[in-house]
RNA sequence: UGGCCCGUCGUCUAAUGGCAGGACACCGGUCUUUGGAACCGGCGGUGGUGGUUCGAAUCCACCCGGGCCAACCA
């Protein structure tokens, strides 16, 4: 497959290519993983650790692993132990950068005292319900604490009798002195400590006042000189709080900064601690590391290869857009992993005894069986007792066969894999009716599986020896809950009712634990795994890969996990099923897929209002806006919409008559500013530019003269928008006069076209759209110096010849 | 009656104003001692409406849809 996707860049790397290149951070790249010690890492973690990882090593920089161990209510070694050997396995190493977020806890209580005596912080007495109350709602401002303006001697004072444990739990907390009115919930005077008497798995009782994570983490960040910190996309409204902590306890730039991303959301996964928790302590899965469950301990035991989960990070990529990834990558991943490495043995799940009638009481033979096929560079066979009487797959064969068969049926031929070609002359029942044996007849021509003179045999089937076949239990894994496909909070279901408003309500996760999800299967295996190494992973022919449980199919017990099924094309009778459950009777269950949003829902019919309420508004409260508003669509021409925009505050609109006064041109100058000088603003105001209207009137002017292309002009813009100064000066500097000399211009043209020959003979043979990628050129070429109009026809002219 | 973020084939993702590309899935075909693998081909997309531009997935406006935020969790 392609590995363009696979190592090409996104926007995290892109921004780090960034600092680098820009020498933001000296040179300097420092990620994090940051676990906070409260469970097993699952799936979408070993995404996070791929890319913190990832991104460290790419760029010669260094990825710590820190424990956010700020809650001493939560956290155990058992978790930090089982962290370490996760990410290990996945094949990352920190080197001695492991640290642990609890041994800065002096470090962050001097910062705090800074900020107290600064004034930026102070201690709340309030109840919990009242701080909670006080905060607002997300359309309602917060009020201000009655505690807020405590003297810093006071707040100190408390802070510290904090610290010494002279309060219980709950009497009061530190707050960050922000804004009760901030839009931004989080911003609301956010709580930075709070008492705890607790037992920390680290710190003992030496600490009863415990930071909470938005004050803490980018302290342990800056303290570990982070530059690059990445989390998900759900802390963006966190890193508002981010920024001010540092800010204010003395980091100046260069300090770290937070990056958000997408993270992995799989299709049948239960992602989420809360959930899991739960499933471990009723005894419903094994452990953290049941099979059936996505946490990395649980692919490890399954059978995943690290190197599978590594693969699906890099297919998957990273974006900020949220992101359901269909469980069918996955599996792609870790086939194309195990099959060049896994060999390849036979393994019957639901046996069928077949007696081959032409064969002798005690025949045996042993035959030479390669491990790999051809196509699979790797060497090896083993010894394949042959015998009278075999086992094969109930499922191959079929007394009434639908379309398309290809396996035994009554009279019907097949291929026994690496052995002989036989055919069924007798099925054998019970007084049930059920198939108990077959009798058939093989062909002694036909040994190593070959086909003589020209003879078509469709099937080839997997067996094992009935003498000589090792029992063995197979265990098959399905998606741990019902329903588990729609994505939703699986501890949670809405009830969809109008009554009640269809809020989300608590369901005991327990109860949607699918009991097929484990199908436990005693199954016949080729006697040659009894002598390879437990851990070797397998392909069961046919069935899929297969590998011992570590846990309970290492010692003597044959017990084998089924890591992944076979891909299967076989649709029995044309309906649709998995090769899982042809081979090993697993009921089909249908998948749900979801899409995101109902994208037909929003066809709309209604014209809608093109004139944004809130600007409307501030026109009804101020007159001269109004005027504006109405002088610019008269008398000037301009349209409602652009009207609409230049009248929003009073700036915009002395910034559009600053740029009129220097070029009389309403309409263009009023296109200039409403697109691309908005454009360019990205969160800034008008005001925060380093230019103003007179700058952007004189660009227009000389648009408009021909001194200058508009495509050459956006350039001069953005650097406008970046340090300011005079555009015609900016023209010169960056030499993009307009190209008038059309002997220049000609001689681009004709560079191009010799540039891509296949693309010229691609739209003379009718890809006209490729006019767009020639112009595009000959624009790049002259740095937009050249008329795109004149360079078309051009490019058309020649093109035709 | 809030703020912020996100909408590209069924799914994930690329295109940084100039060729809408790749992967998975699906459907054909070739080959095959695995209904596997490999190889070849096909299918299929910029949420909508306007605007700016020679040119818009990309910039602007409005609309629609989705997500996050009111723990003394992280």
């Amino acid at each position: 497959m392609s590995e363009q996707n696979e190592t090409g860049s996104d926007f995290i790397r892109r921004r780090v290519e960034a600092d680098l290149a820009s020498g933001r951070y000296g040179g300097r790249v420092v990620t994090r993983f940051p676990p906070e010690p409260n469970g097993y890492l699952h799936i979408g973690h070993a995404t996070a650790i791929c890319l913190n990882f990832g991104i460290a090593e790419q760029y010669g920089g260094r990825c710590h692993l820190r424990f956010d161990d700020t809650n001493p209510e939560k956290e155990d070694p058992e978790y930090v132990r089982a962290i370490q050997d996760d990410i290990r396995w996945l094949g990352f190493d920190w080197g001695e950068h492991l640290y642990f977020a609890s041994d800065y806890f002096e470090k962050m209580y001097e910062c705090a005292e800074g900020l107290i005596r600064d004034g930026l912080a102070y201690v709340d007495s309030q109840p919990l319900e009242a701080i909670r109350e006080g905060r607002g709602s997300l359309t309602e401002p917060g009020v201000d604490s009655p505690y807020r303006d405590r003297s810093v001697d006071e707040n100190l004072d408390l802070f510290r009798r904090m610290r010494s444990g002279e309060f219980p739990d709950g009497a009061h907390v530190l707050r960050g002195k922000i804004d009760m009115a901030a839009p931004n919930m989080l911003m609301r005077d956010p709580v930075l400590y709070r008492i705890r008497h607790a037992e920390h798995y680290r710190q003992g009782d030496r600490w009863c006042i415990y930071p909470l994570y938005d004050y803490a983490h980018c302290l342990e960040d800056a303290f570990e000189d982070v530059t690059h910190s990445i989390c998900t996309i759900e802390f963006e409204n966190n890193r508002d709080i981010y920024d001010w902590v540092l800010e204010h306890t003395g980091f100046e730039e260069p300090r770290p900064h937070q990056h958000e991303w997408a993270g992995l959301d799989l299709e049948n996964a239960v992602l989420s601690k809360r959930a899991i928790g739960p499933l471990v302590a009723a005894g419903l899965v094994s452990g953290w590391d049941d099979p059936r469950l996505a946490t990395i301990a649980a692919y490890r035991r399954r059978g995943v290869p690290p190197e599978a989960i590594r693969k699906l990070a890099r297919m998957v990529g990273v974006s900020r857009s949220g992101a359901r990834t269909e469980e069918a990558k996955f599996d792609f991943a870790i086939r194309e992993v195990l099959n060049t490495q896994a060999p390849r043995v036979m393994a019957v799940l639901d046996p069928l005894r077949v007696v081959i009638t032409n064969l002798p009481e005690g025949h045996l033979e042993d035959l030479d069986a390669a491990y790999f096929p051809s196509d699979v560079a790797r060497e090896g066979s083993r010894a394949l007792p042959f015998s009278r009487e075999l086992w094969i797959e109930r499922s191959d064969f079929e007394e009434v066969p639908p379309k398309g068969f290809r396996r035994l049926v009554p009279g019907g031929e097949v291929r026994l894999r690496h052995a002989y070609v036989i055919r069924c002359d007798e099925v054998v029942k019970n007084e049930g009716g059920a198939i108990t044996e077959l009798r058939c007849s093989m062909d002694p021509d036909t040994k190593g599986g070959a086909a003589p003179g020209g003879r078509k045999v469709k099937g080839t089937i997997h067996w094992v020896s009935v003498a000589h076949a090792v029992d063995a239990e197979v265990r098959l894994f399905g998606p741990l809950l019902e329903d588990a496909g729609d994505g939703s909070d699986p501890t949670t279901v809405a009830t969809g009712g109008a009554q009640d408003g269809g809020e989300p309500v608590e369901v005991d996760i327990t109860e949607r634990v699918d009991p097929e999800s484990l199908i436990v299967v005693r199954a016949k295996i080729e006697p040659s795994v009894t002598a390879d190494p437990p851990e070797t992973r397998y392909q069961f022919e046919r069935t899929g890969y297969f590998w011992r449980d570590p846990v309970d199919g290492r010692m003597d017990d044959l017990v084998f996990n089924r890591i992944v099924a076979m891909k299967s094309t076989y649709r029995p009778g044309g309906g649709v099923a998995k090769a899982d459950e042809s081979a090993a009777g697993v009921p089909t269950r249908p998948k749900q897929s979801k899409g995101r949003g109902d994208k037909d829902s929003t066809v709309t019919t209604v014209p809608k209002p093109q004139v944004g309420e809130g600007r409307a508004i501030a026109r009804e409260e101020d007159a001269t806006l109004r005027d504006r508003f109405t002088r610019y669509q008269q008398e000037l021409g301009l349209s409602r919409e652009h009207a609409d925009v230049l009248t929003r505050t009073r700036r915009v609109g002395d910034f559009f008559e600053a740029a009129l006064a220097e070029h009389d041109d309403p309409v263009g100058v009023a296109a200039w500013l409403v697109t691309d000088v908005r454009g360019l603003l990205d969160g800034r105001t008008l005001g925060d530019l380093p230019f103003g209207g007179r700058e952007l009137g004189r660009l227009a002017a000389l648009v408009a003269n021909g001194s200058v292309t508009r495509r050459a002009a956006k350039d001069v813009l953005a650097r406008l928008a970046e340090q300011g100064g005079d555009p015609r000066a900016l023209v010169a500097e960056m030499g993009l006069e307009a190209l008038a000399d059309t002997d220049q211009l000609s001689g681009i043209v004709d560079g191009v076209l010799a540039a891509w020959p296949g693309k010229v003979e691609e739209y003379r043979a009718g890809n006209e759209n490729l006019i767009g990628l020639f112009v595009g050129e000959v624009m790049k070429v002259s740095k937009g110096a050249a008329d795109p109009r004149v360079a078309r026809t051009m490019l058309i002219e020649r093109l035709r010849s």
